[in-house]
DNA sequence: ACGATATGAATGAATG
DNA sequence: CATTCATTCATATCGT
């Protein structure tokens, strides 16, 4: 999915946008969508697989858009929709690929490409409960009580300096993520039937699929599929 | 369009190899992508001329994916893709057609093929009808055939009451598009780009637009507007 | 070998 | 949440 990430040369290449256009370089990416960058995506898979975090709240919305924004423009319309088309899309595959043939995966071994990852922890606070077991993907347990966000700081850990590092509490300390199956992980209860039902909110339940993760760089061109599909 | 095609292996030559040979990835098509086999081909395009697929369910996908699996490899994902880029560009082109740019291209004619062949049968028996060029540009009627299709198990082959043809809808030559307010903001921060800037700034909280009332902001927007206008 | 084109794949943005 | 639309990237293929 996520893995080829288009151009974002958002930086000072010239974008050129291939339309009838021809204009130069006014607004950044001329185009009128997000291009997430590197880290923007890294940290918000960071959030989706590892903190759980599915919907978003306004709040955290916000938040994290504000945290997002030191790598590059964003709104937090982007957040907004990025975590719903993540999960959207994790869904849907899941749909129409049901008993397809979710084989064997070789394990390709991730690479650890990057391991600079800034972890975020948008809103963590002196919680750490064990559920941090996010490399080993295994059981997603996650029971994940979590998600008061009661506190109005940030946990913003990002990284530091140039290596890993996690700062914030949660942050797995990176290496190994192993990275499995997509679609075949674990069975999708119904889970949120939320329907009729009023509330709903702050459970942000979250079935885990604790996934992959995976780290592309503008030097890894080829194909996600190894990864993704399955 | 689907006017060149590409008629592969499967014919003579199997140069790729195909079914989850367990050669030596377990199942990962050495290829990069899906490359449809004529056979594959020939019956999208029949349900969706013929059968006036457009948009199939993921329930069709599946089916529809199942039957294809004969002639060749394919998976869920690829049905669903042809199906979004055949109606895409097939929107698309017409769009392009501002009355100064005369049509010069026959349409694409595709059928004929072969009639010797399967047509796709994923339930139920199929039906023939005179394939009609579903196209016809001149008419932007539109009457938004969202879903005349209204199949829930896959009509392909004929679904109750038969109609199949129609459905073509792709008129669409309105395309208001009024809600867009692109913003195009003036120089971003942008500097750390994409990856590797790992500039550190710990203790930013957030500061966003902060506004006034961020009190019970733990709400789930439901659309992004919400979050806009909160 | 390129360059153009067709088209598979991905994903941001919306709408229902 | 599910679906859909628009764009764009990536690549297979063909023409010259």
């Amino acid at each position: 999915m996520e893995t080829h990430q288009q151009q974002q040369q958002q930086a000072g290449d010239h974008i050129q946008d291939n339309f009838g256009n021809k204009n130069s370089y006014p607004c950044r990416q001329s185009s009128t969508r997000w291009t997430p960058t590197s880290d923007q995506i890294r940290i918000l898979k960071d959030l989706y697989y590892n903190n759980g975090i599915r919907s978003p709240t306004a709040d955290q919305i916000q938040r994290i858009a504000a945290q997002l924004r030191q790598y590059g423009k964003i709104e937090g319309k982007n957040v907004f929709y990025w975590f719903q088309n993540h999960k959207a899309r994790e869904r849907q595959k899941k749909r129409f690929t049901p008993a397809t043939a979710p084989p064997p995966l070789p394990p390709p071994h991730f690479d650890h490409i990057n391991h600079h990852l800034p972890t975020m922890q948008i809103q963590s606070h002196h919680h750490h409960y064990h559920h941090q077991e996010p490399p080993p993907p295994p059981h997603p347990l996650y029971t994940h009580p979590h998600k008061l966000y009661t506190t109005h700081h940030i946990g913003v850990g990002s990284s530091s300096s140039s290596q890993g590092v996690m700062a914030v509490g949660c942050g797995y300390g990176s290496v190994a993520m192993e990275k499995s199956f997509r679609e075949c992980s674990i069975s999708p209860p119904g889970e949120s039937k939320t329907s009729g039902g009023i509330s709903r909110n702050i459970g942000s339940r979250s079935r885990i699929g604790v996934d992959p993760c995976s780290f592309f760089d503008k030097f890894k061109p080829k194909t996600y599929e190894m990864l993704e599909n399955h």
